[in-house]
DNA sequence: GTGAAAGCGCTAACAT
DNA sequence: ATGTTAGCGCTTTCAC
């Protein structure tokens, strides 16, 4: 059934050619005369040939290969993402090995001296569970690294990251210049002072406070996981509790559709008696009923940023360049939930 | 910054001990006395040495990586498949490198002689553009491979899929049940013979057939891509159409929440006008407004058979076994889109 | 229980 | 423009 593997020297017999110089067809090497390169070619072709990675890996050094360490594919913001960041690998010539951590800091340590590291030639890092106490555990790293969202900031890596702050901020006041002004925000985690929740928050009080508008603690539903479950949990406690609400900004979209899911379900008319608006322009917001107001965060942009810095880090001119910060451009999404 | 890579030789070096001395204690070979061990593994872990894996598998001649190839992880029903067969594999000691095929034919074919195929030990195939008249194709393959769906039966390899027709079967008797007559279908694939398309708009008939119903072509509505966009479009044609409609059955779960968006948007209430149904039970129909009853494939049971049945193939007792055929169970889920 | 030697398939350096 | 040589880091016989 599988017979020996067919390698680069049986080409090379076969075109009566030296090793090297199938070799140098395989890259592309230019200088070789078209006869020659023909002749290998169609050995090629005739044996079946394909290089062994792992012989070529070996040697280089390299392997052409990053690490995506996410959460969870399941999240639909990160299987995006996911999607986004093999679309810019794959541009670049990188292939790009995916590796769930599901938002457990043990695992999230794991995978950055797991024995995946080394046949990978960086790695792009998005973790939910760590926090800046570990930015020890980063400093030890000795493979490029680019880290994503807002868990670290002024890590011994690159990052990418959105302006969080800025993106909550306008937002809220999307919100607030339709009229709103008992705005619940749902998805805090309390006591926390990094990550998207802390900096969205911010961004949620920043725009209230140049609205006039007082801060309003009832206001404010905890989520710990940014699920549709937990934020439609969160928006029955609101509606229970009968606090007064015009608004809903869901602090990732998954949560606002949550919350969409039981203003309906509770005939809460959206966004006649309730305007809500979310965080991520996933997919789904653009045909859940009604339509979401989102935050479109720049997901391509930040993947190919991060893959760019990643490349420049493994062999590029930014090799020994001081970690880059990049923050990438968002826009406001005006979907159906927000209008009128 | 980077000093060079540690080896097995420092290892050995610096524990006193051969080279294979320390590959044996690397690979958890029993029989080394604790005082050796012990030795090799303080060296270890002073020097941080980990394993070079791209020469261990030049030298094993396996990686202990798969592929996945599937269409786009920004569908959520490939996303959740993903996760499924990444933790199924880890399970097995395996590492999964994904690959996205875009649902083009030409990447589908691509993926099957690619590069790739050379640094991973065996292949799981989720085609959607391949029919059967790709089966040549396949043929040639030299390595294991596990299909999964239902573009191609009876082909060259062991095959993982569920049971369309019945399951759709199931799911049109589970509307005939409660009383629809004039069940509309969306995301048929006119003309075509295979596929997931073909074998569920069979289970439909033959469901109407069993009940008595006249199939009625003005029922069916076309939608190529099983996008949400694309249910949301065949739904708005049908009430355009003013065909007369109690209840939609969609091919999968997001044509079935795109036409869901477009009853709510026109104000027809669902399941009191409409009842819909849906297929795949991806997360997203557990949030939706109204929740989503849908077919629920079994997923996780695909996954790890599919994982095995690959295992098998690349050492296992099943490498020379003719290829076989698994079928996945199925269970309709209800929710309140077909409720009461 | 441990060591010595060979070589997996490829590419880089250095010829020619 | 092509060939020769050496060796990437590991595992695998086969000795001892």
């Amino acid at each position: 059934m599988s017979e020996t593997r067919v390698t680069m020297r049986d080409v090379a017999a076969r075109a009566q050619v030296s090793l090297k110089t199938v070799s140098n067809v395989v890259n592309n090497y230019p200088y070789i005369k078209a006869s020659t390169r023909s002749r290998v070619e169609e050995a090629i072709a005739e044996l079946g040939f394909t290089v062994n990675v792992s012989a070529r890996n070996l040697r280089r050094g390299r392997s052409g290969m990053i690490g995506l360490a996410v959460p969870e594919l399941s999240l639909p913001y990160f299987a995006e993402l996911a999607d986004s960041v093999i679309r810019a690998a794959e541009a670049r010539g990188l292939t790009v090995l995916i590796e769930q951590t599901g938002a457990v800091r043990e695992r999230e340590l794991a995978v950055l001296g797991g024995e995946r590291r080394s046949f990978t030639d960086g790695l792009i890092y998005s973790p939910l569970a760590l926090g800046p106490d570990d930015v020890g555990e980063l400093s030890v790293v000795d493979y490029p690294l680019v880290l994503l969202g807002e868990r670290i900031f002024g890590g011994p890596a690159d990052h990418v990251t959105m302006s969080n702050v800025e993106a909550a901020y306008a937002a809220t006041m999307h919100l607030v210049e339709r009229g709103r002004r008992r705005i619940a925000v749902i998805g805090a985690h309390e006591g926390e002072a990094v990550g998207s929740a802390a900096l969205r928050m911010q961004g949620y009080r920043r725009a209230l406070d140049h609205a006039g508008i007082p801060f309003d603690p009832a206001l404010v539903a905890e989520a710990g996981l940014w699920h549709r479950s937990t934020g439609a949990e969160a928006m029955a406690r609101l509606l229970d509790d009968r606090v007064e609400i015009d608004a809903v900004f869901g602090l990732n979209d998954a949560l606002a559709l949550g919350a969409l899911h039981v203003l309906h379900d509770r005939r809460v008319s959206v966004p006649g008696q309730i305007a809500v608006i979310g965080f991520d322009d996933i997919d789904e917001t653009a045909y859940s009923s009604p339509t979401l107001s989102t935050v479109h965060p720049g997901r391509e942009e930040i993947a190919r940023t991060a893959v760019d810095l990643l490349l420049q880090r493994i062999e590029g001119p930014g090799k020994d360049q001081p970690f880059r910060e990049v923050i990438a451009d968002f826009s406001i999404v005006e979907r159906q939930s927000t209008a009128g």
